[in-house]
DNA sequence: AACGGAACCAACCGCTGTTCA
DNA sequence: GTGAACAGCGGTTGGTTCCGT
């Protein structure tokens, strides 16, 4: 024996709200509160479903609700949230105060994820579009051929997908492209990074899975992971060349080391500097492989810990200050000013005008 | 002024997990 | 324990407005 029906299912009105229907809904709601959207409408003297009712108070009706245009840093949170929580409109609404997921979700399909894909962003992964890429004139074939006289192929390709994660990464490889260095010193210079950011990625992934979903702590991730991807654009934009020496200069024992005592790389057999290199770029392309690096995440109160078997260049600036490379400890703190700007400068502000 | 396509958004549809008789 | 209805969610639709030709 099952609940009584809610309401009639013939003879109920559909299609949009009139004032005086409006009007009947909010005085009763204010009079009864919000307790049985199946009675309500009756109740209320309006001939709808209790669904339709609902969704009226819910999306247009409330009195907390923020109606006109997405600000700027609203829009910036839903692109991040939207990073994180995929097409969760409910749980991304519940971030933004006032905005129903109605509202979000429209506002989504019309503005951003048009926006998005003009900037070449797959909306739905948050990536460069690689169809769009010229990857050719990123990887320089005949410089490619160096690691891999047998195949420039798509091996080689492969190897690199995960850059496709990480537009700063790949903004990185294109400025490295045009210069003058060996092949050498850009997977050198991209490697550490492009790990570090795996590893954090796949942390994070989950951090998730543990906690969600909870609120706070699906917000905590959100700072963590784009505390720490938001040391790369401090890369790019310093000066290429002076941080192209200034690594190259830098013994690579210690990913190396790291690397071995993990179990993830056998010593006997990548025993050079350079010969682990594109092994490592194909490890890195393997998801289990960071599994196998075990990131172990643990909370505690402010802080996410992030224990990743690879460290960073503790020469780098951009790692100055944040990462412990001795220890390989990564420690992201949860400052509230941090992350929030993936996109910014991609955005065409003209959009706001 | 008329027309057609694009953009916008409120509302509906259908599915899923939860509640309750 | 079972099953019907509820509540909530994401996807989609359709009416209205805007804009270019």
């Amino acid at each position: 024996m099952g609940r009584a029906p809610c309401c009639e299912k013939s003879g109920l009105k559909k299609g949009p709200w009139t004032p005086e229907e409006d009007e009947k809904l909010v005085a009763y709601i204010k009079e009864h509160g919000q307790s049985n959207w199946r009675t309500l409408p009756k109740n209320a003297g309006l001939a709808r479903c209790g669904k339709s009712c609902r969704l009226r108070w819910t999306n247009y009706l409330r009195p907390d609700i923020k109606r006109g245009r997405f600000s700027f840093e609203e829009e910036e949170a839903i692109i991040q949230l939207h990073n994180i929580l995929g097409n969760k409109w409910s749980a991304i609404a519940a971030r933004l105060p006032g905005r129903t997921d109605n509202e979000i979700k429209n506002y989504w399909n019309t503005h951003i994820r048009k926006r998005l894909l003009r900037m070449g962003i797959d909306p739905v992964t948050h990536a460069p579009r690689l169809d769009l890429l010229d990857l050719t004139s990123l990887l320089k074939p005949a410089a490619v051929a160096a690691y891999y006289p047998t195949q420039v192929d798509l091996d080689t390709l492969r190897a690199l997908e995960p850059l496709a994660s990480y537009p700063d990464l790949l903004r990185l490889a294109s400025l490295l492209s045009g210069s003058a260095s060996s092949p050498q010193q850009h997977t050198q210079l991209l490697l550490p990074w492009l790990l570090q950011a795996q590893m954090t990625q796949a942390a994070a992934a989950t951090m998730v899975q543990q906690v969600t979903p909870q609120a706070a702590a699906a917000d905590q991730f959100l700072q963590a992971s784009t505390a720490a991807y938001h040391q790369i654009p401090d890369l790019v934009h310093a000066n290429p060349a002076a941080q192209q020496q200034q690594l190259a200069q830098q013994p690579q024992q210690d990913h190396m080391a790291d690397a071995c005592r993990h179990g993830a790389v056998q010593p006997s057999i990548y025993d050079s500097q350079l010969d682990y290199v594109p092994a490592l770029m194909q490890m890195a392309s393997d998801e289990s492989n960071l599994q196998q690096w075990s990131c172990t995440v643990s909370t505690s109160n402010n802080n996410y810990n992030v224990y990743s078997g690879v460290s960073t260049p503790s020469s780098s600036p951009a790692a100055a200050g944040q990462i412990n490379s001795a220890s390989t400890t990564t420690t992201y703190g949860l400052n509230a000013s941090s992350g929030m700007h993936l996109y910014s400068e991609l955005l065409d502000v003209s959009d706001y005008m």
